[in-house]
DNA sequence: TCTGGGGTCCTAGGACCC
DNA sequence: TCTGGGGTCCTAGGACCC
């Protein structure tokens, strides 16, 4: 039989700020930006916040005047880092297989360490007592036979919960939780299962996979079928095979100029470029996103029949996509730049293209990223980046 | 209230090939 | 002149998660 552990960081952010600045202990504490800061969203509301009301990615305005006295904060994300690396380390003292999931979340295979450890309840609540005592921070630990069903029990009794599924309960343990705690159902979907009819999982329970499929398609309803039943084999932390690289910002201002859309392509382009230099990928299809001012969202791709060579190769290839999308005179809130389908930069091209102009580019561009490495506090940018 | 940034996966339609 | 079925790749949009 398997044993899982999902451990979960309590209000991650929130709770390093408060570990670090202790007189904010037992205060609302709110990560994500400055009262003032325009489209900012809350990161992370500390369980003090959370009584207002407020909760991640909720307008920070919103935030400010739910409670205007809560401390505000925009975040450190290399601290933030930091600390999750400690605690990774310390869950990879009682699994050697431990899943990370992101910065606050991880997935411990515990299968056949009863013999090692003793029963998994305890072994659970010895690790949220090293954790705390190492590094300050509580963690809700979520233990069951698979991971789909750890992963929502460690959600159910934070802060510094345990929450234990034994093996066969997994169906009872479905078929009392609310529709809103199944993971992998979000707003629309709750909405379309509520204008079915289905009001909590015992609703879904007590359907037919066929049933299911006619109403909400055939992946969906197959999903929800087996959900419910606790047989949901959602296998997490196997390697992505289409994996891509991305780099979006929203401006505080519309922007409408074509020298500050193309400034800010470039800067976004430059971003991936640099991310993908240091994953040592490539790829051949960029994407690109527009978030006009009314928040409606268009996207454009392109496969090309080479990879993006250079800096200047993907500046023009974004502003081909630009020019092919963007609605002349719209203000855009968002600009976003994505290589999609990365791979490894090994790979041999297709066909060779001998342009040894590009080769030239690309070589000088591997030694300017390769000086950054060494001296990240040098910072290199095209002249127009410079401004303000 | 007015909506971040980084991702993954799914759907549906079209092109193209066998 | 009308028109199958399967597979693969590509694109745009959307749902969801942290």
């Amino acid at each position: 039989m398997n044993v899982f552990f999902h451990v979960d960081l309590d209000a991650f952010f929130a709770s390093v700020e408060q570990l670090d600045n202790p007189a904010w202990k037992g205060k609302p504490v709110i990560v994500g930006g400055l009262p003032g800061d325009r489209r900012a969203v809350v990161s992370t509301a500390s369980y003090e916040a959370r009584k207002y009301g407020i909760h991640s990615a909720m307008p920070l305005s919103r935030a400010v005047q739910l409670c205007p006295n809560a401390v505000f904060v925009r975040g450190r994300y290399r601290r933030y880092q930091e600390l999750s690396d400690r605690i990774m380390a310390i869950f990879a003292n009682y699994s050697p297989d431990v899943t990370q999931m992101s910065i606050d979340e991880a997935f411990l295979d515990m299968t056949g360490t009863e013999r090692l450890f003793g029963k998994a309840e305890d072994t659970a609540r010895r690790l949220q007592e090293d954790v705390k005592v190492q590094t300050g921070l509580s963690v809700s630990i979520g233990v069951a036979a698979t991971m789909y069903i750890a992963k929502i029990a460690s959600g159910l009794h934070k802060p510094n919960g345990l929450t234990v599924v034994a093996a066969g309960n997994e169906s009872d343990f479905m078929r009392r939780l609310p529709l809103e705690k199944v993971w992998g159902i979000g707003g629309k979907t709750q909405k379309r299962l509520r204008d079915a009819g289905f009001f909590s999982t015992e609703d879904v329970y007590s359907k037919s996979k066929k049933l299911l499929q006619t109403i909400f398609g055939e992946n969906t309803g197959t999903f929800l079928y087996e959900a419910v039943r606790g047989n949901e084999g959602m296998s997490f932390g196997e390697e992505a095979k289409n994996h891509s690289i991305s780099s979006e910002q929203t401006y505080d201002f519309d922007l409408t100029d074509r020298y500050a859309i193309e400034t800010a392509l470039m800067e976004l382009s430059m971003n991936v470029l640099y991310r993908m230099h240091k994953e040592q990928v490539k790829s051949r299809t960029l994407a690109l996103k527009i978030r006009y001012e009314d928040f409606s969202t268009v996207s454009v791709q392109e496969t090309g029949d080479f990879s993006i060579a250079h800096a200047d190769d993907m500046f023009e290839r974004c502003k081909r996509l630009f020019d092919r999308k963007y609605e002349h005179g719209r203000g855009i809130r968002l600009l976003g730049v994505a290589c999609e389908k990365v791979y490894d930069r090994q790979t041999p091209e297709q066909k060779s293209l001998f342009d040894f102009g590009d080769e030239k580019k690309a070589r000088i561009e591997e030694a300017i990223y390769a000086m950054q490495d060494r001296h990240p506090e040098i910072k290199i940018r095209k002249a127009r980046m410079l401004g303000d």
